[in-house]
DNA sequence: GATAATCTTTACGTAAACGTCAAATTGATC
DNA sequence: GATCAATTTGACGTTTACGTAAAGATTATC
């Protein structure tokens, strides 16, 4: 994992505001980087890009509503691109910060038009309640139909 | 309930897009309107009015991600406006229309301002979004940082 | 290096939101 | 008024997304 300060699963949970248990529940779905590598039974560390990374599952969760099913889909695409960024810290050639840099863009546009189209659908709701109260206080005015 | 075509729960469902099973739980719950009186055992019978009720609750449950509990509240403080719509198609003296609207008015209006609010939240996201892509296309352009 | 706080693993429990099955009933149609 | 599809009621089952409890291990601190 990136070499930042290495927190561990209870101040990651309380920053993002879920339990521990939401955490390891994620890891074992593979939202989670599967934790690098790690002696089995040793605490799990995070980093900051880490807990950045959570928390933009944890709103993608709250709000579009997405399972987590759809999240590991979303993740899955990610992961080529996790893989990429670890090595970033070692040896960032210039040629491979670009690859990475290509790779995650269009990652984050998915997201993006994913944000865009639920904020339409919300526009749309919007209106017609919009409407429907225009259609209200004009009774109120004039109770004649 | 309203007196216009009189549909059965088959069909509204196929037209909201839930099954029966979800209908019946919602009445169970106490989202519709207790299906006014009806003899134990009678088919169900729906007015379109109830469909435009029933796709409120699942665009809201949809869009906002509320709970059933949740919507449970919202219709409650519905509940005395639908009493008073039923009184509508009997005998709607100009008096009661007006207070059947002015009743209608702050319960749309608090729709709407959920509505809004999760807007503007999607709209916080969409920025942080924004900003990510924008320093990801200038990495692209200036690969030294 | 002992102690305390936090964590790990395993496993069973749970609430919400329905799904599914069965047997009896109703309502529309011929 | 018989038939047949759709519905009702009741009850138990299922999935998702964690909660919770127990027993032992780890890590920080003194």
């Amino acid at each position: 994992m990136s070499a930042t300060a290495a927190l561990r699963i209870g101040e990651v949970a309380q920053r993002v505001g879920v339990t521990p248990r939401t955490i390891r529940y994620y890891e074992e779905l593979g939202l989670l980087g599967s934790g690098s590598e790690r002696e089995k039974g040793s605490h799990r560390t995070y980093a900051e890009t880490d807990i950045a990374r959570l928390q933009e599952l944890i709103r993608l969760r709250d709000l579009l509503g997405l399972t987590l099913e759809e999240l590991v889909e979303l993740a899955e695409a990610e992961e080529a691109r996790a893989a990429l960024r670890d090595r970033w810290e070692e040896d960032p050639s210039d040629e491979e910060r670009l690859r990475i840099v290509e790779e995650a863009i269009p990652h984050v546009e998915r997201q993006l038009s994913l944000v865009r189209g639920r904020q339409a659908t919300l526009e749309e709701f919007a209106a017609e309640l919009e409407a429907k109260l225009e259609r209200l206080r004009r009774r109120r005015r004039e109770p004649a139909r």
